[in-house]
DNA sequence: ATATATGCAAAATCTTTGCACTTCT
DNA sequence: AGAAGTGCAAAGATTTTGCATATAT
């Protein structure tokens, strides 16, 4: 936890930007929820337990320049709002989703599924990856056994 | 194309709704436009040139029912606003996209690219697939030669 | 010192909703 | 007639911006 944040701190500065408090307070409350995909909105709330006099603009601008480190990763399941995603260190590509239809829970998966497609569309479509997002919509198994 | 807007029509009135000119309007902007990813702003502004009285919360309420209806898809690259992308005849799967970082562009593949990787997340996931996006950023093919 | 960052409130965007009116069947 | 659909303007929601103040190196 303190390294990873020694290193995000370095990776700041190597851009001549400052780790300040609050940009602290805003990567703990993300590396307290790795596995949950909060909104602007629940950081800036579960910051602000710890930290009162945080503004909401300074959590979008937080997490607008973690998007740039690739620190976070920004993403979109299709209800109106933008959820920000810690990126595994040493990741090379953003992981996966499952989003259940039925109760709606985000399941992460960190294996690198699409290799083979990867070099597929690079070679027939002479597309160079940099990156990917892949969301699968489905029925996760705690619901298949509700209905049954 | 007019074979098209037939099988729409009947498919909302098994669900007792109309085509109305409106909706019938809409529904041939997006068929003029297949290959583009309009927001609904982009769809309004095309409706208006042939049907000027049409107002944009019916375009909204518009495509909100052929998202239903799953004949568009609604998909977002990460700019805030959501695109509308008419989904293939006979399609099981929404087709993938490929966004150049450079330029912009969004380059479609029909192809189903997933279907060993949806094998792997049903087995291993317990997870009962019902369709997915998948979007690789990158750089394009015109965009590569531009940089040599 | 000087560039950077912050908080607040205002503004900008995108999308949804309420309501009176219209249009189909 | 009655349900369904529309247009407009107002309201909601999310995100960005301007600006005066504060902070770090």
């Amino acid at each position: 936890m303190e390294n990873r944040i020694e290193r995000i701190k370095t990776q700041l500065h190597s851009q001549s930007y400052k780790l300040t408090p609050q940009r602290e307070a805003t990567v703990r409350v993300l590396l307290e929820h790795e596995e949950d995909h909060l909104s602007a909105e629940d950081v800036y709330l579960l910051v602000k337990e710890k930290s009162p006099e945080i503004g909401l603009a300074t959590v979008y601008r937080t997490l607008e320049l973690l998007s740039e480190l690739k620190v976070v990763d920004k993403i979109n399941f299709g209800d109106g709002v933008s959820r920000y995603d810690l990126r595994k260190e040493g990741a090379e590509h953003f992981h996966h989703h499952l989003v259940c239809i039925e109760c709606g829970t985000v399941q992460e998966i960190d294996e690198d599924l699409l290799g083979d497609v990867e070099k597929i569309v690079e070679r027939d479509w002479q597309f160079k990856v940099k990156d990917h997002r892949l969301t699968f919509h489905g029925i996760c198994s705690k619901c298949q056994k509700k209905s049954e």
